[in-house]
DNA sequence: CACGTTTACCTGTCCGAACAAGTAAATCAC
DNA sequence: GTGATTTACTTGTTCGGACAGGTAAACGTG
């Protein structure tokens, strides 16, 4: 690192160099983009702080809700569930049942395979967990009505859906 | 509390194709919540595997679009404009030092701040930077109408702007 | 059956995110 | 000016997320 050209690290580009495109400035070169990560953040600190006082992080109640709802399952049907990594998967897992919430079990039909299961200890939790989404729920939508919340939710749905169909067609992040 | 919608938390899901989409569903605890949160990994991935390629990694582009548009600033003014925490962005401005996109200078005004600047050397990613995000914002919102997109954004800056007053309130996240 | 491939999982490593705690300087109160 | 508070930043720690690499078991085909 070290070469820097002290002078006119400020203030536009110039006309020296070439004026860009017509580009809508930062702020407008992926409003939505931007929207989507700060949104993001700010839903998942607001997840994390509510969940602490339960005893969990973020993405661990995802994994109880999925247990709860479905039952003892793999890890990797989690991950698929979750369209999460396997890494991730594994570490998420140890900390649920150094924490007490889940089990592991060797799956009888697969010696390679663990079965993830519930503790009945973590059943009290599972109340605590959709409290706390309930109020994220809440809290999120406030001053929307019905209405408005349902076409958040679309919205939300939509721009997920066209991320999820690029990530399928290769030519969406194809390289050169 | 209560979510309602007893049926149906899972909407239209566009072409049914995608078995993808998980439908934690279950207690229709906080669809919209699931929604952010599925929506910003999804996308969060995608900026990774696109913004790996030109040398950065998720987050650190947004402090660096910010430095190209309004020039050098201080941490703590970078801090506020990404929403995010002072301990991450110590160690983000510190990488990327070491990746020779920034400059930290002391400000004259103010013995504890540093002012964080571009380096002409960065002005060369800031195109792909742009492309990254025009591409990541093209797929997020294919086939969305511009007035759509107006929408979806008043509609992710309306969920932000929730979070951000009920961070600020006490009572919100007030704790029995 | 042997052999190559796929699948399930684990470890190492790097990064962002967030809390806690600490240092130092600026600012406010008196 | 002295002292308390606020601000700017750093470090330590823990966790999710992702990629790379590795082991072992299941699977597929000849």
């Amino acid at each position: 690192m070290a070469q820097d050209t002290p002078e006119a690290a400020e203030g536009p580009v110039g006309p020296g160099q070439q004026a860009t495109v017509p580009v809508p400035t930062a702020a407008g070169s992926g409003p939505i983009s931007h929207a989507i990560f700060r949104l993001a953040r700010l839903h998942r600190m607001f997840a994390g702080q509510l969940l602490r006082r339960i005893g969990l992080h973020p993405g661990q109640e995802l994994v109880m809700m999925h247990l709860w709802e479905l039952g003892a399952r793999r890890q990797a049907d989690l991950v698929r569930l979750l369209d999460s990594d396997a890494a991730t998967m594994t570490r998420t897992v140890r900390r649920l049942e150094q924490a007490g919430f889940v089990r592991r079990r060797p799956d009888p039909t697969d010696k390679r395979a663990s079965l993830i299961e519930p503790t009945a200890a973590s059943h009290a939790l599972r109340r605590e967990v959709e409290r706390v989404w309930s109020q994220l729920e809440d809290i999120s939508t406030a001053g929307l009505s019905d209405e408005e919340r349902a076409a958040a939710l679309l919205t939300l749905e939509r721009l997920e859906q066209n991320l999820v169909q690029a990530a399928a067609s290769p030519d969406a992040v194809a390289e050169p």
